[in-house]
DNA sequence: ATAAAACTTGACGAAATTTTGACATTTACC
DNA sequence: GGTAAATGTCAAAATTTCGTCAAGTTTTAT
Protein backbone atom coordinates (compact mmCIF):
# COMPACT_ATOMS: atom_id res chain seq x y z
CA UNK A 1 0.00 0.00 0.00
CA UNK A 2 0.87 3.71 -0.96
CA UNK A 3 0.58 5.57 1.71
CA UNK A 4 -0.32 9.21 1.54
CA UNK A 5 1.42 11.86 3.82
CA UNK A 6 0.36 15.56 4.46
CA UNK A 7 2.90 18.23 5.28
CA UNK A 8 1.86 21.42 6.80
CA UNK A 9 4.57 23.75 7.46
CA UNK A 10 5.10 27.85 5.92
CA UNK A 11 8.40 27.43 4.83
CA UNK A 12 8.33 26.23 1.19
CA UNK A 13 11.71 24.91 1.63
CA UNK A 14 11.49 22.65 4.20
CA UNK A 15 8.43 21.13 2.57
CA UNK A 16 9.98 21.25 -0.73
CA UNK A 17 12.80 19.00 0.81
CA UNK A 18 10.44 16.87 2.96
CA UNK A 19 8.35 16.19 0.05
CA UNK A 20 11.14 15.28 -2.36
CA UNK A 21 12.42 12.44 0.54
CA UNK A 22 9.68 11.12 1.59
CA UNK A 23 7.99 10.71 -1.69
CA UNK A 24 11.65 8.69 -2.48
CA UNK A 25 10.65 6.64 -0.06
CA UNK A 26 7.74 5.80 -1.68
CA UNK A 27 5.18 8.19 -0.19
CA UNK A 28 2.60 10.34 -1.86
CA UNK A 29 3.02 13.53 -0.83
CA UNK A 30 0.55 16.53 -0.12
CA UNK A 31 1.98 19.90 0.43
CA UNK A 32 0.41 23.15 2.71
CA UNK A 33 2.26 25.98 3.39
CA UNK A 34 -1.19 27.28 5.69
CA UNK A 35 -3.23 25.74 8.20
CA UNK A 36 -6.23 26.86 5.48
CA UNK A 37 -4.68 24.99 2.67
CA UNK A 38 -4.06 22.23 4.81
CA UNK A 39 -7.82 22.11 6.10
CA UNK A 40 -8.68 22.10 2.39
CA UNK A 41 -6.12 19.20 1.76
CA UNK A 42 -7.88 16.72 4.01
CA UNK A 43 -9.89 15.83 1.15
CA UNK A 44 -6.85 13.73 -0.05
CA UNK A 45 -7.41 11.53 2.74
CA UNK A 46 -3.54 11.30 4.17
CA UNK A 47 -2.46 8.52 6.33
CA UNK A 48 -0.72 10.60 8.07
CA UNK A 49 0.50 14.16 8.92
CA UNK A 50 3.46 15.95 9.56
CA UNK A 51 2.54 19.61 11.68
CA UNK A 52 4.48 22.52 12.01
CA UNK A 53 3.47 23.92 15.12
CA UNK A 54 4.71 27.64 15.23
CA UNK A 55 2.72 29.13 12.08
CA UNK A 56 1.26 32.50 11.07
CA UNK A 57 -2.24 32.56 11.94
CA UNK A 58 -3.81 29.46 13.59
CA UNK A 59 -1.08 27.30 15.02
CA UNK A 60 0.00 23.81 14.65
CA UNK A 61 -2.18 23.05 18.45
CA UNK A 62 -4.94 25.19 17.32
CA UNK A 63 -5.09 23.04 13.66
CA UNK A 64 -4.53 20.08 15.16
CA UNK A 65 -7.36 19.93 16.94
CA UNK A 66 -9.51 20.84 14.14
CA UNK A 67 -8.02 18.20 12.02
CA UNK A 68 -9.20 15.82 14.79
CA UNK A 69 -13.02 16.66 14.08
CA UNK A 70 -12.30 15.45 10.30
CA UNK A 71 -10.47 12.47 9.94
CA UNK A 72 -8.29 9.70 12.06
CA UNK A 73 -4.51 9.67 11.28
CA UNK A 74 -1.40 9.93 13.02
CA UNK A 75 -0.76 13.33 13.38
CA UNK A 76 3.13 14.24 14.21
CA UNK A 77 4.20 17.89 15.27
CA UNK A 78 7.50 19.08 14.24
CA UNK A 79 8.59 21.81 16.24
CA UNK A 80 12.00 23.54 17.90
CA UNK A 81 11.32 23.74 20.93
CA UNK A 82 9.59 20.97 23.38
CA UNK A 83 9.17 21.13 26.49
CA UNK A 84 6.98 19.05 28.84
CA UNK A 85 4.31 21.49 28.84
CA UNK A 86 4.35 21.61 25.20
CA UNK A 87 4.34 17.45 24.97
CA UNK A 88 1.40 17.99 27.24
CA UNK A 89 -0.31 20.35 24.89
CA UNK A 90 -0.19 18.72 21.61
CA UNK A 91 -1.34 15.29 23.39
CA UNK A 92 -3.96 17.39 24.56
CA UNK A 93 -5.15 18.26 20.75
CA UNK A 94 -4.71 15.00 19.75
CA UNK A 95 -1.17 14.51 18.60
CA UNK A 96 0.63 11.37 18.46
CA UNK A 97 4.56 12.25 18.44
CA UNK A 98 6.89 15.38 18.33
CA UNK A 99 9.70 15.60 16.65
CA UNK A 100 12.32 18.59 17.02
CA UNK A 101 13.72 20.75 14.76
CA UNK A 102 16.61 19.78 13.29
CA UNK A 103 15.45 16.44 12.77
CA UNK A 104 17.38 13.51 10.67
CA UNK A 105 15.59 12.17 7.93
CA UNK A 106 16.60 8.99 8.37
CA UNK A 107 14.63 9.49 12.22
CA UNK A 108 12.23 11.38 10.62
CA UNK A 109 11.43 8.23 7.73
CA UNK A 110 11.93 5.78 10.97
CA UNK A 111 9.50 7.37 12.93
CA UNK A 112 6.79 7.33 9.90
CA UNK A 113 7.13 4.40 9.80
CA UNK A 114 6.28 3.44 13.04
CA UNK A 115 3.07 4.89 13.54
CA UNK A 116 2.15 3.80 9.64
CA UNK A 117 2.40 0.29 11.19
CA UNK A 118 0.92 1.10 14.74
CA UNK A 119 -1.80 2.72 12.80
CA UNK A 120 -2.67 -0.38 10.19
CA UNK A 121 -2.04 -2.66 13.11
CA UNK A 122 -4.40 -1.10 16.08
CA UNK A 123 -7.44 0.05 13.99
CA UNK A 124 -8.30 -2.59 13.80
CA UNK A 125 -11.48 -3.72 16.61
CA UNK A 126 -10.72 -6.35 19.28
CA UNK A 127 -7.03 -7.77 19.31
CA UNK A 128 -7.58 -10.99 20.45
CA UNK A 129 -10.40 -13.32 21.02
CA UNK A 130 -10.03 -16.15 23.70
CA UNK A 131 -11.98 -19.13 23.72
CA UNK A 132 -11.75 -22.31 25.70
CA UNK A 133 -7.97 -22.33 25.98
CA UNK A 134 -7.42 -20.81 22.66
CA UNK A 135 -5.77 -17.86 21.57
CA UNK A 136 -6.70 -16.16 18.62
CA UNK A 137 -5.02 -13.27 17.34
CA UNK A 138 -6.47 -11.26 15.25
CA UNK A 139 -3.77 -8.48 14.62
CA UNK A 140 -1.47 -11.22 13.38
CA UNK A 141 -3.55 -13.62 12.31
CA UNK A 142 -2.31 -16.25 14.58
CA UNK A 143 -4.16 -18.91 16.37
CA UNK A 144 -2.24 -20.67 19.95
CA UNK A 145 -2.92 -23.79 21.92
CA UNK A 146 -0.92 -23.75 24.60
CA UNK A 147 1.88 -21.71 23.30
CA UNK A 148 2.08 -24.33 20.48
CA UNK A 149 0.67 -22.64 17.09
CA UNK A 150 -2.25 -23.90 14.93
CA UNK A 151 -1.49 -22.64 11.27
CA UNK A 152 -4.20 -21.69 9.31
CA UNK A 153 -4.56 -20.93 5.52
CA UNK A 154 -6.23 -17.08 5.03
CA UNK A 155 -9.63 -18.04 4.11
CA UNK A 156 -9.39 -20.58 7.27
CA UNK A 157 -8.34 -17.96 9.26
CA UNK A 158 -11.06 -15.29 7.90
CA UNK A 159 -13.72 -18.33 8.69
CA UNK A 160 -12.36 -18.20 12.20
CA UNK A 161 -12.06 -14.44 12.89
CA UNK A 162 -15.59 -13.73 11.82
CA UNK A 163 -16.85 -16.55 13.40
CA UNK A 164 -15.47 -16.27 16.91
CA UNK A 165 -15.43 -12.54 16.79
CA UNK A 166 -19.05 -13.12 16.83
CA UNK A 167 -19.54 -15.97 19.18
CA UNK A 168 -22.66 -17.91 19.63
CA UNK A 169 -24.24 -16.97 16.85
CA UNK A 170 -25.80 -18.63 14.26
CA UNK A 171 -24.57 -18.08 10.66
CA UNK A 172 -25.56 -19.89 7.26
CA UNK A 173 -23.25 -20.41 4.83
CA UNK A 174 -24.36 -17.46 2.54
CA UNK A 175 -23.65 -15.47 5.09
CA UNK A 176 -20.33 -16.78 5.98
CA UNK A 177 -19.47 -16.69 1.94
CA UNK A 178 -20.53 -12.70 2.47
CA UNK A 179 -18.19 -11.58 5.14
CA UNK A 180 -15.57 -13.63 3.99
CA UNK A 181 -15.31 -13.83 0.32
CA UNK A 182 -16.86 -10.29 0.48
CA UNK A 183 -19.66 -10.94 -1.88
CA UNK A 184 -22.40 -13.53 -2.77
CA UNK A 185 -21.91 -16.81 -3.33
CA UNK A 186 -23.21 -18.41 -6.65
CA UNK A 187 -24.51 -21.70 -6.25
CA UNK A 188 -24.49 -24.29 -3.91
CA UNK A 189 -21.93 -23.00 -1.50
CA UNK A 190 -20.09 -26.40 -0.85
CA UNK A 191 -16.66 -24.45 0.15
CA UNK A 192 -17.48 -23.17 3.41
CA UNK A 193 -18.22 -27.24 4.49
CA UNK A 194 -15.40 -27.83 3.02
CA UNK A 195 -13.15 -24.82 4.89
CA UNK A 196 -14.97 -25.72 8.08
CA UNK A 197 -13.86 -28.91 7.76
CA UNK A 198 -10.37 -28.54 7.56
CA UNK A 199 -10.38 -25.80 10.58
CA UNK A 200 -12.10 -28.61 12.47
CA UNK A 201 -9.69 -31.02 11.52
CA UNK A 202 -6.68 -28.95 12.80
CA UNK A 203 -8.47 -27.30 16.11
CA UNK A 204 -9.43 -30.50 16.95
CA UNK A 205 -6.05 -32.24 16.11
CA UNK A 206 -4.22 -29.97 18.20
CA UNK A 207 -6.50 -29.02 21.22
CA UNK A 208 -9.07 -31.85 20.76
CA UNK A 209 -11.78 -29.96 21.37
CA UNK A 210 -14.77 -28.63 18.99
CA UNK A 211 -15.08 -25.11 19.06
CA UNK A 212 -17.43 -24.87 15.84
CA UNK A 213 -21.13 -26.15 16.40
CA UNK A 214 -23.31 -27.19 13.69
CA UNK A 215 -27.15 -25.99 13.73
CA UNK A 216 -28.78 -28.01 11.44
CA UNK A 217 -30.25 -26.20 8.58
CA UNK A 218 -29.10 -22.97 10.01
CA UNK A 219 -25.54 -22.68 9.69
CA UNK A 220 -22.49 -22.87 11.99
CA UNK A 221 -21.37 -21.34 14.94
CA UNK A 222 -18.52 -20.37 17.33
CA UNK A 223 -19.12 -22.30 20.71
CA UNK A 224 -17.81 -20.17 23.49
CA UNK B 1 -24.71 5.88 27.53
CA UNK B 2 -21.38 7.55 29.14
CA UNK B 3 -18.90 4.91 29.97
CA UNK B 4 -16.55 4.67 33.60
CA UNK B 5 -13.07 3.67 32.97
CA UNK B 6 -10.51 2.88 35.51
CA UNK B 7 -6.86 3.31 34.64
CA UNK B 8 -4.03 1.62 36.84
CA UNK B 9 -0.76 2.72 36.78
CA UNK B 10 1.58 3.91 39.13
CA UNK B 11 3.18 7.12 37.10
CA UNK B 12 0.84 10.16 38.24
CA UNK B 13 1.97 11.74 35.34
CA UNK B 14 0.72 9.31 32.89
CA UNK B 15 -2.12 8.54 34.63
CA UNK B 16 -3.26 12.56 34.68
CA UNK B 17 -2.63 12.77 31.01
CA UNK B 18 -4.76 9.78 30.08
CA UNK B 19 -7.46 10.80 32.57
CA UNK B 20 -7.66 13.95 30.68
CA UNK B 21 -7.47 12.79 27.36
CA UNK B 22 -10.47 10.15 27.65
CA UNK B 23 -12.39 12.48 29.73
CA UNK B 24 -12.29 15.10 26.76
CA UNK B 25 -13.71 12.03 24.75
CA UNK B 26 -16.63 12.12 26.97
CA UNK B 27 -15.57 9.44 29.34
CA UNK B 28 -15.74 9.14 33.37
CA UNK B 29 -12.44 8.09 34.74
CA UNK B 30 -11.49 6.70 37.91
CA UNK B 31 -7.79 6.51 38.82
CA UNK B 32 -5.33 4.52 40.77
CA UNK B 33 -1.95 4.98 41.37
CA UNK B 34 -1.52 1.71 43.20
CA UNK B 35 -3.17 -1.87 43.16
CA UNK B 36 -4.95 -1.43 46.39
CA UNK B 37 -6.24 1.77 45.35
CA UNK B 38 -7.49 -0.08 42.51
CA UNK B 39 -9.29 -2.89 44.21
CA UNK B 40 -10.94 -0.40 46.12
CA UNK B 41 -12.26 1.76 42.95
CA UNK B 42 -13.65 -1.56 41.39
CA UNK B 43 -17.30 -0.56 43.57
CA UNK B 44 -16.96 2.36 40.58
CA UNK B 45 -18.04 -0.65 38.22
CA UNK B 46 -15.73 0.30 35.00
CA UNK B 47 -17.04 -0.92 32.04
CA UNK B 48 -13.32 -0.40 31.00
CA UNK B 49 -9.84 -1.08 33.02
CA UNK B 50 -6.61 0.45 31.92
CA UNK B 51 -4.07 -1.58 33.65
CA UNK B 52 -0.05 -1.03 33.68
CA UNK B 53 1.71 -4.62 34.31
CA UNK B 54 4.66 -3.18 36.00
CA UNK B 55 3.92 -1.73 39.34
CA UNK B 56 5.92 -2.02 42.64
CA UNK B 57 4.12 -4.54 44.92
CA UNK B 58 1.48 -6.44 43.28
CA UNK B 59 1.85 -6.30 39.25
CA UNK B 60 -0.80 -6.15 36.79
CA UNK B 61 -1.20 -9.64 36.15
CA UNK B 62 -1.61 -10.45 39.91
CA UNK B 63 -4.16 -7.77 39.87
CA UNK B 64 -5.80 -8.72 36.80
CA UNK B 65 -6.69 -11.88 38.68
CA UNK B 66 -8.13 -10.93 41.45
CA UNK B 67 -10.29 -8.23 39.59
CA UNK B 68 -11.22 -10.79 37.42
CA UNK B 69 -12.98 -12.53 40.64
CA UNK B 70 -14.83 -9.05 41.17
CA UNK B 71 -16.12 -8.30 38.02
CA UNK B 72 -16.37 -8.51 34.12
CA UNK B 73 -15.53 -5.90 31.88
CA UNK B 74 -12.60 -5.73 29.01
CA UNK B 75 -9.14 -5.33 30.62
CA UNK B 76 -6.59 -3.46 28.40
CA UNK B 77 -2.67 -3.89 29.75
CA UNK B 78 -0.44 -1.37 29.21
CA UNK B 79 3.45 -2.16 28.94
CA UNK B 80 6.04 -1.29 27.64
CA UNK B 81 7.31 -5.40 26.80
CA UNK B 82 5.20 -7.42 24.98
CA UNK B 83 6.46 -10.80 23.56
CA UNK B 84 4.05 -14.10 22.83
CA UNK B 85 4.78 -15.29 26.23
CA UNK B 86 3.64 -11.71 27.69
CA UNK B 87 0.89 -12.34 25.61
CA UNK B 88 0.00 -15.52 26.56
CA UNK B 89 0.78 -14.70 30.63
CA UNK B 90 -1.58 -11.79 30.35
CA UNK B 91 -4.58 -13.98 28.38
CA UNK B 92 -4.31 -16.60 31.35
CA UNK B 93 -5.24 -14.01 33.90
CA UNK B 94 -7.62 -12.82 32.25
CA UNK B 95 -6.60 -9.69 30.07
CA UNK B 96 -8.26 -8.99 26.59
CA UNK B 97 -6.09 -6.73 24.70
CA UNK B 98 -2.51 -5.35 25.13
CA UNK B 99 -1.38 -1.98 24.59
CA UNK B 100 2.69 -1.37 24.11
CA UNK B 101 4.05 2.00 25.48
CA UNK B 102 4.47 4.62 23.93
CA UNK B 103 1.34 4.89 22.21
CA UNK B 104 -0.45 7.22 20.33
CA UNK B 105 -3.28 8.43 21.66
CA UNK B 106 -5.66 7.62 18.89
CA UNK B 107 -4.50 4.17 19.09
CA UNK B 108 -5.74 3.68 22.72
CA UNK B 109 -9.66 5.34 22.04
CA UNK B 110 -9.55 3.34 19.04
CA UNK B 111 -8.97 0.16 21.15
CA UNK B 112 -11.22 1.39 24.19
CA UNK B 113 -14.12 2.00 21.63
CA UNK B 114 -13.48 -1.36 19.55
CA UNK B 115 -13.44 -3.01 23.34
CA UNK B 116 -16.35 -1.08 24.59
CA UNK B 117 -18.26 -1.83 21.29
CA UNK B 118 -17.75 -5.42 21.51
CA UNK B 119 -18.38 -5.79 25.26
CA UNK B 120 -21.51 -4.60 24.38
CA UNK B 121 -22.08 -6.42 21.45
CA UNK B 122 -21.92 -9.33 23.81
CA UNK B 123 -23.94 -8.24 26.62
CA UNK B 124 -26.55 -7.31 25.19
CA UNK B 125 -29.98 -9.01 26.18
CA UNK B 126 -30.82 -11.42 23.82
CA UNK B 127 -34.17 -11.96 22.71
CA UNK B 128 -35.90 -13.66 25.10
CA UNK B 129 -39.31 -15.04 25.33
CA UNK B 130 -40.23 -16.28 28.91
CA UNK B 131 -43.48 -18.47 29.12
CA UNK B 132 -44.44 -20.79 32.26
CA UNK B 133 -40.76 -21.43 32.95
CA UNK B 134 -39.50 -21.72 29.34
CA UNK B 135 -36.86 -19.78 28.31
CA UNK B 136 -36.85 -19.33 24.38
CA UNK B 137 -33.84 -17.02 23.32
CA UNK B 138 -34.55 -15.57 19.71
CA UNK B 139 -31.11 -14.81 18.87
CA UNK B 140 -29.34 -18.23 20.08
CA UNK B 141 -32.70 -20.13 18.86
CA UNK B 142 -32.47 -22.31 21.45
CA UNK B 143 -34.98 -23.42 24.32
CA UNK B 144 -34.54 -24.01 27.92
CA UNK B 145 -36.22 -25.76 30.64
CA UNK B 146 -34.20 -25.13 34.01
CA UNK B 147 -31.45 -25.18 32.71
CA UNK B 148 -32.28 -28.13 30.53
CA UNK B 149 -32.05 -27.46 26.83
CA UNK B 150 -34.68 -28.71 25.06
CA UNK B 151 -33.72 -29.30 20.87
CA UNK B 152 -36.06 -28.09 18.14
CA UNK B 153 -35.33 -28.28 14.53
CA UNK B 154 -35.48 -25.39 12.02
CA UNK B 155 -39.63 -25.47 11.03
CA UNK B 156 -40.10 -26.11 14.67
CA UNK B 157 -38.38 -23.23 16.66
CA UNK B 158 -39.68 -21.41 12.92
CA UNK B 159 -43.34 -21.98 14.62
CA UNK B 160 -42.48 -21.71 18.35
CA UNK B 161 -40.83 -18.31 17.51
CA UNK B 162 -43.71 -16.86 15.36
CA UNK B 163 -46.47 -18.37 18.25
CA UNK B 164 -44.58 -17.62 21.33
CA UNK B 165 -44.15 -14.18 19.93
CA UNK B 166 -47.59 -13.73 19.51
CA UNK B 167 -48.99 -15.38 22.54
CA UNK B 168 -52.87 -15.55 22.79
CA UNK B 169 -53.39 -14.59 19.56
CA UNK B 170 -55.03 -17.47 17.62
CA UNK B 171 -53.80 -18.56 14.10
CA UNK B 172 -54.78 -20.48 11.67
CA UNK B 173 -52.71 -23.20 9.98
CA UNK B 174 -53.08 -21.35 6.86
CA UNK B 175 -51.54 -18.27 8.57
CA UNK B 176 -48.77 -20.19 10.32
CA UNK B 177 -47.81 -21.77 7.05
CA UNK B 178 -47.42 -18.44 5.50
CA UNK B 179 -45.64 -16.97 8.22
CA UNK B 180 -43.08 -19.80 8.77
CA UNK B 181 -42.73 -20.75 5.16
CA UNK B 182 -43.20 -17.61 3.67
CA UNK B 183 -45.87 -18.73 1.17
CA UNK B 184 -49.06 -20.35 1.16
CA UNK B 185 -49.49 -23.48 1.17
CA UNK B 186 -50.71 -25.84 -1.17
CA UNK B 187 -53.37 -28.38 -0.53
CA UNK B 188 -54.09 -29.53 2.88
CA UNK B 189 -51.89 -28.59 5.74
CA UNK B 190 -51.29 -32.14 7.49
CA UNK B 191 -47.89 -30.37 7.68
CA UNK B 192 -48.70 -28.08 10.62
CA UNK B 193 -50.44 -30.87 12.69
CA UNK B 194 -47.88 -33.00 12.47
CA UNK B 195 -44.89 -29.99 13.53
CA UNK B 196 -47.66 -28.96 16.13
CA UNK B 197 -47.54 -32.47 17.46
CA UNK B 198 -43.77 -32.78 16.89
CA UNK B 199 -43.21 -29.44 19.27
CA UNK B 200 -46.10 -30.39 21.94
CA UNK B 201 -44.00 -33.94 22.35
CA UNK B 202 -40.70 -32.04 23.30
CA UNK B 203 -42.64 -29.80 25.46
CA UNK B 204 -44.71 -32.21 27.06
CA UNK B 205 -41.85 -34.40 28.03
CA UNK B 206 -39.64 -32.05 29.44
CA UNK B 207 -41.26 -29.49 30.98
CA UNK B 208 -45.17 -31.56 31.81
CA UNK B 209 -47.46 -28.38 30.58
CA UNK B 210 -49.39 -27.54 27.16
CA UNK B 211 -48.28 -24.37 25.85
CA UNK B 212 -49.87 -24.75 22.64
CA UNK B 213 -53.53 -24.82 22.56
CA UNK B 214 -56.20 -25.75 19.82
CA UNK B 215 -59.01 -23.63 19.55
CA UNK B 216 -61.39 -25.61 17.49
CA UNK B 217 -62.24 -24.36 14.04
CA UNK B 218 -59.94 -21.82 14.28
CA UNK B 219 -56.40 -22.21 14.37
CA UNK B 220 -53.51 -23.03 17.58
CA UNK B 221 -52.83 -20.38 20.07
CA UNK B 222 -49.29 -19.89 22.13
CA UNK B 223 -50.93 -19.73 25.73
CA UNK B 224 -49.04 -17.22 27.97
C1' DA C 1 9.74 -22.64 -14.40
C1' DT C 2 8.57 -25.77 -11.13
C1' DA C 3 6.82 -27.43 -6.98
C1' DA C 4 3.96 -26.78 -3.14
C1' DA C 5 0.14 -24.96 -0.98
C1' DA C 6 -4.35 -23.19 -1.06
C1' DC C 7 -8.75 -22.98 -2.94
C1' DT C 8 -12.70 -24.80 -5.35
C1' DT C 9 -15.77 -28.17 -7.22
C1' DG C 10 -18.59 -32.32 -7.85
C1' DA C 11 -20.10 -36.63 -6.18
C1' DC C 12 -21.70 -39.75 -2.83
C1' DG C 13 -23.40 -41.76 1.44
C1' DA C 14 -25.13 -40.85 5.95
C1' DA C 15 -27.97 -38.44 8.90
C1' DA C 16 -31.62 -35.47 10.05
C1' DT C 17 -35.59 -33.18 8.79
C1' DT C 18 -39.76 -32.49 6.39
C1' DT C 19 -43.64 -34.06 4.18
C1' DT C 20 -47.13 -37.24 3.08
C1' DG C 21 -51.03 -40.31 3.49
C1' DA C 22 -53.70 -43.50 5.89
C1' DC C 23 -56.11 -44.02 9.89
C1' DA C 24 -57.79 -42.88 14.70
C1' DT C 25 -59.84 -39.64 17.63
C1' DT C 26 -62.29 -35.67 19.03
C1' DT C 27 -65.67 -32.01 18.50
C1' DA C 28 -69.89 -29.61 17.21
C1' DC C 29 -74.31 -30.07 15.87
C1' DC C 30 -78.49 -32.58 14.49
C1' DG D 1 -76.27 -41.72 19.23
C1' DG D 2 -74.98 -40.47 14.48
C1' DT D 3 -72.41 -37.81 11.34
C1' DA D 4 -69.30 -34.80 9.14
C1' DA D 5 -65.62 -31.78 9.74
C1' DA D 6 -61.50 -30.87 12.19
C1' DT D 7 -57.72 -32.46 14.56
C1' DG D 8 -54.34 -36.02 16.35
C1' DT D 9 -51.27 -39.96 15.58
C1' DC D 10 -48.09 -42.92 13.41
C1' DA D 11 -44.90 -44.86 10.22
C1' DA D 12 -42.86 -44.56 5.98
C1' DA D 13 -41.38 -41.98 1.93
C1' DA D 14 -39.25 -37.94 0.07
C1' DT D 15 -36.30 -34.31 0.61
C1' DT D 16 -32.74 -31.55 2.38
C1' DT D 17 -28.51 -30.86 4.53
C1' DC D 18 -24.14 -32.20 6.02
C1' DG D 19 -19.56 -34.41 6.16
C1' DT D 20 -16.11 -36.48 3.48
C1' DC D 21 -13.22 -37.67 -0.23
C1' DA D 22 -10.87 -37.18 -4.45
C1' DA D 23 -9.73 -34.58 -8.15
C1' DG D 24 -9.24 -30.30 -10.59
C1' DT D 25 -7.86 -25.38 -10.65
C1' DT D 26 -5.66 -21.38 -9.08
C1' DT D 27 -2.32 -18.99 -6.34
C1' DT D 28 1.99 -18.63 -3.96
C1' DA D 29 6.64 -19.59 -3.02
C1' DT D 30 11.14 -21.09 -4.48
Amino acid sequence: MVYRILIVDDEPILTELLSFHLQDHGYTVFVANSSDEALAKLNKKPNLILLDINMPGMDGLELCKIIRNHIVCPILFLTARITEQDKVNGLRVGGDDYITKPFGLQELIARIEAHLRRDERNNRPPEIVTSQGLIINLSDRKVFWNEQEISFSKREFDIIEFLSSNPNQVFDKERIYEAVWGYDAEGDSNVIKEHIRKIRVKLMQTSGSEYIETIWGMGYRWKK
